[in-house]
RNA sequence: GCUGAAGUGGUGGAAUUGGUAGACACGCUGGACUUAAAAUCCAGUGGUCAGUAAUGGCCGUGCGGGUUCAAGUCCCGCCUUCAGUACCA
């Protein structure tokens, strides 16, 4: 009797099915708990999006090996949850939808049949009767719920979790919002409780939205115009749309949004008690982005009544100023070697603005101007520094040429006894001033090096602020990056580009002006969308100064800042800094948030990268939104009427007053009395109301299906109360890398949430998860060789003529090997068949193209069949064309590439199975590498395993049938079992199911030499492989006579005894070096050894007289003779 | 730039706490069976040198150092590849 695959595993999975065998049993479904009072084991694939292409050979994997942990653990013993389903809706249907008018239910009902079908052949141990559908009603009804439930809901940062969004209203009206700790919109005005209650009830719903963990906001939004959509950040290349080149606006949107955010500590501290990879916990830090420091305010002084004086400097002037600073005359020079690095009393600055005047030096600390005289408009020079506080010196320059050192005791003395006197503290906090900036930093030691400050062009102050002269050139910088796409500004890292405002911003210490600029390297959705700059201690500040000629302070002890700044941090002593001078950076870090504190315009803050999530999409193909709007409100529908199912609609495009496909919709109106859909012809009724035009983004329904398997086919409730006790969290979680920040992030934050509303028992939902790797492609690739002539060549024949007579060829991989002798080989060849004159064979130049063949075409040996090559559709070209053959046969190149359609090397499973069957892809697909590393997928491999079933197949069967004994086994016999129990076991826990495969092989290599057929040995190594190659294993184990499914027989048990040795061949080196095996007793002392092995005329042969120096002796490991 | 992972024969990959590098397969070469092919079975297969041969020597885990009786494995410094991510203040 032969192994006939398909017949065993046809039968097998129709067996399965009709039983039930792997339907899971919850607690109460069952009078007699059947197999819910054992240990409970769940076991997860993250669901496929089921697109029309259907499975290729790589999307299995994953699915190979949880199914494999998954029976493993019911050969364990425990009560197994396998589920599987579809994250159904998506954008590929909906795009199908809008070219063909074919409803995307139809089309995802198609695919998910086609998913089904390959699923099955695969012969997976899923328990079919709970799959979910996302975009099932019956599913999505729930997924409304919950978005109810985050609408009903505010972060109290109090007790740092969600509570239902009464508790807030009832602090509202006991004492107005000023001492709620929530996590809530920016914006948000203070109010009492008087204030509260006479609030109308619109206005109490506008403020309640601020609070609630999923509220609406205006968000910018990459909006098309002419597609009339919004687009993803990768949708967008170069500023125009991916798709059709249109260009892109940023426009802002009312959307839903996800108070994320307010999980960010607890999404980041949740990490630490989950056993995930290292690699994605990173990415989810990463993404998280915490950073410490302190938010600071800048008062900002606008416009200056001294009105056209103020500074007016172009570029250009930035730049001559640059060069002064850089061309002293003699006199300056000098003076300046003894003003400089704080050599007199105090720190001074050279060349330095002060409003529109140039000055030669400044001392900032103490107020106080030194300058040569003769300048033009001294008068008004010293009506205006007077003015700003300044004491004004004035020297000559023959003063400074005779005694430079005179000319400093006048300056100190002037330092000393000042004759303006100025304000002692900034106005920091005063509330005269109009307007604030308020930046986050994490380096607030470094606010004495402030020199400006940048805003986001974006920037809500940005209008107020600027002065009537910068209006021109701002307005027409904030348009230029308005078009850029926020991806685009953050790729673009070395233009610099910027405007200043014309305004200027206090500093909060020392009360110095510092100009205010815009920078598109400024973030409008980062921290505050402002950023104090300190040029010496960031690059991007630092590049910026240099740019436009700004100042740059340096305040750090000995550092040299003329080539770049200074971004470390340990070891770095602050310098000119006030208070903070002298300290190191952890110290004056501290020091400086308290004394903002103190004085209370900056405190220290806790900042995080991660933004609330987006949740509205204008698109068709997703949940709808349980919601209507009233008086522009939008208002829960009660949970009693959900569904609120889909709507139809004739068209899938979006409106062409630019509204959402759902507003296409004839029936999507929301009458509150009859609490149903009805047709927007009702809408003039006082109790109809619009329904929202958004649907939900594709991870809504996937943030939370893990629970919903639990008890999938729950009317009444979300999941059980029971169901989540018993089965709580998915033990084993395993799909790709690539939902790290997406999918992964979002889910973790829904279970959070609805753990703090106690509808879930845990707050993690996947306690250990694993990402496969993704399989390769191996292209296979065919070489043509396309002829020109070469350039500079003076021929009387037209180009044409020489190349007419070149046909297409194609070179055989194996007749070449770099491009030089690509190009030899073609002439030779074509002057040798007479395609090609000798004479002209100098003047043309033959390149090679590298074109993707099917790897179908392709034999084991990388042989192409060229006559099948020729009949393909997309070769219509090269019907005519000639092989360059080698010993009869067209070789072709390989390489591992991504699997995709378009590069002909995608392997679909059904083929395989078809012809090796499921179990020989299942085992081959194990066997081709750790299951977290990419690994190129090569058919020709598959041959080792499908042999390997083969030998099992014949210890058990010959061809009289089943040939197993009960005779008892031998010691060799139940070495090699327990052997392989002892390495399955380990390996599968492990994960390391490839190495696995390679112990069965050599299992059942050493069985067939033993020419064993025990049964005692033969039937446990059924249960062993069952996992792997559940049908052959069931087939062979009812031929043994067993009645019931191998899937729940008890996993074999090792046994140590049966692999203990009394001798050991133990490899001798010298040196370190091995050079032969000695066997010696494993009982056998250090001494012993030694003695045995120096009595050995090998080793005498090896020491040729030498003595040893030294024994190194390890009993049971190995031997190593120094000598 | 940053973060993470990984570099081992012609190929995919093995190798416990440092202890016989290349398990198991693919491919290749030779042989058996066959009219032939497929399938199957047997043998060989890291490189190199010596030898008719049995066999033996030397070199070998990206590169350069180091620790050790002993290093693919540990330490230091580089290089390369892949993946993720980025003006994050």
């Amino acid at each position: 009797m032969q192994y006939n695959h398909k017949e065993i595993e046809e039968n097998w999975q129709k067996f399965w099915a009709d039983n039930q065998t792997f339907k899971a049993t919850n607690p109460a479904q069952s009078s007699d708990q059947g197999d819910a009072d054992k240990p409970k084991y769940y076991v997860l694939d993250m669901f496929p999006y089921p697109s029309g292409a259907g499975l290729h050979v790589g999307h299995p994997l994953g699915y190979i090996a949880s199914d494999i942990y998954a029976r493993y653990k019911r050969h364990k013993g425990f009560n197994v949850l396998h589920p599987q389903g579809y994250d159904s809706f998506g954008l590929p249907a909906e795009q199908y939808a809008i070219q063909t008018g074919q409803h995307p239910a139809k089309t995802t009902e198609a695919n998910i049949t086609t998913y089904r079908k390959q699923l099955d052949k695969i012969g997976f141990s899923f328990d079919w009767s709970r799959e979910v559908r996302t975009s099932d009603p019956a599913y999505y009804k729930w997924t409304q719920w919950i978005f109810i439930q985050l609408f009903n809901s505010w972060y109290n940062k109090d007790t740092d979790k969600a509570e239902d969004i009464a508790t807030l209203i009832s602090i509202f009206k006991k004492d107005g919002n000023t001492t709620v700790n929530a996590v809530a919109d920016a914006e948000t005005k203070p109010f009492s409780s008087e204030a509260w209650k006479a609030f109308s009830k619109t206005e109490q719903e506008a403020i309640l939205l601020q609070y609630r963990l999923t509220y609406l906001s205006d968000t910018e939004v990459n909006w098309c115009p002419i597609l009339g959509t919004v687009l993803a950040n990768d949708e967008i290349v170069n500023g125009v749309s991916e798709r059709g080149g249109h260009p892109v606006v940023r426009k802002k949107m009312t959307q839903w949004s996800m108070r994320i955010s307010a999980y960010a500590q607890r999404l980041l501290d949740g990490l630490e008690k989950i056993d995930w990879p290292q690699p994605l916990k990173d990415s989810q830090t990463n993404w998280i982005g915490r950073s410490q420091g302190a938010m600071v305010s800048f008062d900002i002084e606008v416009g200056t009544p001294k009105g056209s004086t103020d500074i007016k400097l172009s570029y250009k002037e930035l730049e001559a100023l640059k060069e002064l600073r850089l061309n002293l005359s003699k006199a300056e020079g000098i003076l300046w070697d003894e003003l400089k690095n704080k050599k007199g009393a105090a720190k001074f600055r050279k060349k330095y603005t002060i409003g529109s005047f140039l000055v030669d030096y400044v001392c900032l600390a103490k107020n106080t101007i030194v300058e040569f005289s003769g300048k033009e408009d001294e008068g008004a020079r010293t009506a205006f520094f007077a003015k700003e506080g300044f004491n004004v010196l004035r020297i000559t320059n023959e003063e400074v040429i005779e005694s430079v050192l005179k000319v400093v005791a006048k300056i100190n003395n002037t330092l000393q006894f000042p004759t303006v006197v100025k304000v002692e503290k900034p106005i920091a906090n005063s509330k005269s001033a109009a307007y604030k900036i308020d930046v986050f930093t994490t380096r607030p030691d470094t606010i004495f090096g402030v020199s400006f400050m940048t805003l986001a062009p974006e920037h809500p102050l940005v209008s107020k602020i600027v002065t009537g002269a910068q209006k021109k050139a701002v307005n027409a910088y904030i348009k230029a990056t308005a078009k850029r796409s926020e991806r685009e500004r953050m790729a673009d890292v070395k233009t610099i580009s910027g405007v200043f405002t014309g305004a200027y911003a206090l500093h909060p210490f020392t009360g110095e002006k510092v100009q205010i600029w815009i920078g598109d390297y400024v973030l409008a959705n980062y921290g505050t969308g402002a950023v104090m700059a300190v040029p010496c201690g960031d690059q991007r500040d630092y590049d910026f100064a240099k740019h436009f000629g700004i100042a740059i302070p340096n305040i750090f002890e000995g550092i040299d800042i003329s080539e770049a700044a200074h971004t470390g941090k340990e070891g770095t002593i602050i310098a000119n800094s006030d208070f903070l001078s002298g300290l190191n950076y952890k110290k004056a870090l501290k020091l400086a948030i308290f004394e903002m504190e103190k004085r209370g315009f900056g405190y220290g803050k806790i900042n995080y990268r991660l933004r609330d999530a987006v949740f509205s999409r204008q698109r068709y193909w997703g949940e709808p939104f349980p919601v209507y709007y009233k008086d522009g409100m939008p208002q829960m529908i009660d949970e009693k009427h959900l569904p609120i199912v889909l709507p139809a609609v004739e068209k899938y495009l979006p409106t062409e007053a630019g509204e959402p496909p759902l507003g296409r919709a004839t029936s999507w109106a929301w009458d509150s009395r009859g609490k149903k859909v009805v047709s927007n012809e009702k809408l003039k009724n006082k109790t109809v109301f619009p329904l929202e035009l958004n649907t939900m983004p594709g991870w809504a329904g996937s943030s939370w299906y893990f629970n919903r398997y639990m008890d999938a086919n729950n009317q009444g409730a979300f999941v059980s109360k029971e169901s989540l006790e018993y089965w709580k969290e998915v033990d084993l979680y395993i799909g790709g890398s690539e939902h790290a920040t997406g999918h992964l992030l979002y889910a973790r934050f829904w279970q959070k949430f609805l753990f703090d509303k106690g509808i879930v028992p845990v707050d993690e939902f996947a306690k250990k998860l694993i990402n496969q790797g993704m399989i390769l492609g191996t292209s296979a690739f065919v070489y043509r060789a396309t002829a020109f002539v070469k350039n500079g060549c003076d021929i009387d024949k037209s180009n044409d003529d020489v190349l007419a007579k070149i046909p297409t060829l194609f070179v055989s991989k194996n007749n070449f090997s770099s491009d030089a002798e690509f190009e030899t080989v073609v002439k030779n060849y074509l002057s040798d068949k007479g395609y090609l004159n000798p004479n002209f064979a100098d003047l043309v130049m033959i390149t090679n193209t590298p074109l993707h063949a099917d790897v179908s075409l392709v034999n084991s040996s990388d042989e192409l069949d060229v006559e099948a090559f020729k009949k393909q559709p997309i070769n219509q070209d090269y019907q005519k064309a000639i092989f360059f053959l080698k010993d009869g046969k067209y070789v072709v190149g390989r390489e591992a590439e991504k699997m995709s359609k378009s590069k002909y090397n995608v392997v679909n499973p059904d083929d395989i199975v078809e012809e090796y069957g499921a179990d020989a892809l299942r085992l081959f697909e194990m066997f081709l590498g750790p299951l977290d590393q990419a690994k190129p997928w090569k058919t020709s491999g598959i041959s080792g395993v499908y042999s390997f079933l083969k030998k099992l197949w014949k210890l058990y069967i010959d061809e009289n049938g089943v040939a197993v004994s009960d005779e008892k086994a031998t010691k060799e016999e139940l070495k090699t079992l327990h052997k392989t129990i002892k390495k399955v076991a380990e390996d599968i826990e492990n994960f390391s199911f490839n190495t696995s495969v390679a112990t069965f092989m050599i299992a059942v290599n050493e069985l067939t030499a033993l020419k064993c057929n025990k049964k005692e040995v033969l039937a446990p190594l059924l249960v062993l492989l069952s996992p792997y190659a559940p049908h052959i294993t069931e087939e062979l184990w009812s031929k043994l006579g067993n009645k019931e499914s191998i899937s729940t027989v008890e996993f074999p048990v090792f046994e140590a005894k049966h692999l203990v040795e009394s001798a050991k061949k133990y490899p001798i080196s010298f040196n370190g070096k091995m050079r032969f095996t000695l066997e010696l007793p494993l009982d056998f002392s250090k001494d012993e050894i030694e003695a045995a092995v120096l009595a050995d005329e090998k080793t005498i042969a090896q020491l040729a007289g030498v003595a040893p120096k030294k024994v190194i002796i390890v009993p049971g490991k190995i031997v190593n003779i120094v000598h």
